[in-house]
DNA sequence: ACGTTTACAGAGATCGTTTGCAAGAACGTT
DNA sequence: AACGTTCTTGCAAACGATCTCTGTAAACGT
């Protein structure tokens, strides 16, 4: 308005007659008599003066900034990560910004090494794939960065993890529980953080129950609809089970509808869980029953994770697993005996 | 590693035998001589040297980092945003964090004040609701802001919005040219930005084509599925409508679950349309036919505005507009005529 | 009335960069 | 050989805050 670049600390003091030391001492809430308060304060308002991020992170070498990297914004799974996250960071007088990277771990790299330059104070990472490079980088990297998922042994990162393997199991047991007898498993890519995890859990359940059939497990080339797709119906190509556990909520919405062009009714003939009871979870149609995996109490967990180390840098690395629970809904109810789907029902 | 803090340009330029100024320069890729360079950088390498965003930034008075605000992180439109505007900018060299600033335009406020001191260099606002007060704090920002969506005549941004009271109209002119007779409005709260132009679009509608009847709008509390269910209830308690178009996908999922619970089915009894046509309208069930209002198009656009206005802040404030376009699927197929859903199909 | 403690405010160094300025080296021209 | 250019490099001053240190004035005790 009045003047072209803004107003800076040494230009209040000046008005206010007083030195910058005494302004900016006013400012931090420091010891002040009311008469010199006065003075700095209404400087400050006349001139419309605010302090100078840069200037300041400077100094007291922390920016009050928080990064949470995660692949995929538009996946719904982080959604739940986000808010919680929010939530915890805000309340510690933290700014959080969110970025985006991919399912691609140079991306990741890449983040790690902008954070390096001090652009932040700490991250919560959340990726998809971990390569040796990243590992390397991680380790490497001065400012705390606290990890959403499995890591390779060795790492002193503070670490959050939800047990996959574990609800693969649960939504296994609850369709066998359920009357099922043929239960497929779509996975998405086995080269994934998320995707291996799910493979165990499905490995696991296979060898304790047996009757491994090749032909009810098909991957996903990634974890989106469209992939999800062509997956399905490759599966319903090969074999005719009558529930499929999908690896996330989105590859079981692309089953729903593969299925439904199928002229297969869920859950009569065919059952449908996904994983990670997102907010699209509710949304399907028929509603999905979903292993909830802690994507909310993940987010939750690191946030207070780094804001502890933020405090204390010199804590030992914490692990932290959270259990996972099954939602159950429509898509999964007993053949036959269920609530029925809405025609049925008229 | 070897030390406790972050190596400094100084202490590579000891290393290297140099100036500081000089280091300086070969990072910068200023001229200098194949042995300056040599020597530099190979302290650069020893030292595992990375610059320190905080100083440069203080020094150049520029962050290289931009903003978008939006209002939701989980509703689906803003994704097709988000992925636009990170492409333009990240091509353009900035790092783009992405912060969710709610409904309340306090929280746009803050955000507003947190930018004026200096820690990005630029933003994308997309609110839900303008408030005074938050046109003051924008008027009075001297960083620049492209705001997505309407703002009051005389505010000097650059601005970029879509036209949904005409794709409003689309939606009707759609319905009626299909066969339906009485068709329903789910809008959310007027007193938002998105939610007033729809009015705007729904009120012309009626205006031009007679039969007022309101007991067929409906409003939701907010842009939710949980508020869609409320106001979706609502309307059916008051009225049989066999069309319903939704301000949102989100309130257009919620009139599909409410209407399947009722037994009525889609398209057959009754048809709906969406609008944003975001992620959301192709995983629904059926598919949403849905307005799309240029979601990823207004991302892009504004992202350019803003690299424009970067570039040079002189320039005189843009305005665009993007044209609303159908994008019909399933849920609105003419009924009686259009592809039957799965049960009637075998 | 005096010395001692406490409270207050200012001068100036500092954070880690970039960059204007000037000095010196190298080079070409006559 | 002397001179004027052009290149290369270093010194030191910023950028805008914070914060230690120091001097002075006020408050206090005897």
């Amino acid at each position: 308005m009045e003047q072209e670049s803004r107003p800076t600390l040494t230009q209040v003091a000046e008005r206010a007659g007083v030195s910058v030391a005494s302004a900016s001492r006013v400012l931090n809430g420091l010891p002040a008599t009311p008469a010199m308060t006065d003075r700095v304060r209404s400087a400050v308002r006349d001139l419309g003066y605010v302090a100078d991020a840069t200037a300041r992170s400077l100094k007291v070498r922390r920016t009050e900034q928080l990064v949470l990297a995660v692949a995929d914004i538009g996946n719904p799974v982080y959604v739940a990560m986000m808010r919680a996250a929010e939530e915890v960071i805000r309340g510690a007088g933290y700014r959080l910004v969110i970025t985006s990277i991919g399912s691609n771990p140079d991306e990741g790299i890449a983040v790690l090494q902008s954070l390096a330059r001090g652009y932040a104070d700490g991250m919560i990472l959340s990726p998809l794939r971990v390569t040796d490079a990243l590992v390397e980088e991680l380790t490497a990297t001065r400012v705390p960065v606290v990890v959403i998922g499995s890591l390779p042994p060795g790492t002193r990162n503070d670490n959050v993890r939800a047990n996959s393997a574990r609800g693969v199991g649960l939504a296994m047991e609850h369709l066998t529980a359920t009357g099922r007898r043929s239960v497929a498993f779509v996975n998405g890519p086995v080269d994934t953080v998320p995707g291996s995890a799910r493979q165990r859990g499905y490995d696991t359940w296979v060898k304790t129950n047996g009757g491994a059939d090749h032909r009810l497990l098909v991957h996903a080339d990634d974890f989106t609809f469209a992939d999800g797709i062509v997956a399905v119906e490759k599966l319903l190509d090969q074999a005719h089970p009558d529930a499929i556990v999908c690896a996330n909520d989105l590859l079981a919405v692309s089953a729903l509808h593969v299925l439904r062009a199928r002229g297969l009714r869920v859950p009569d003939d065919v059952a449908v869980v996904g994983m990670d009871d997102s907010d699209l979870a509710q949304l399907a149609t028929p509603p999905l029953t979903s292993v909830y995996l802690g994507s909310y109490d993940r987010g939750r967990i690191a946030a207070e994770l780094l804001l502890k180390r933020l405090a204390d840098p010199t804590l030992e690395p914490t692990r932290r697993t959270v259990q996972p629970r099954l939602s159950i809904r429509e898509s999964s109810a007993a053949a036959g005996r269920g609530r029925s789907t809405n025609r049925l029902a008229r």
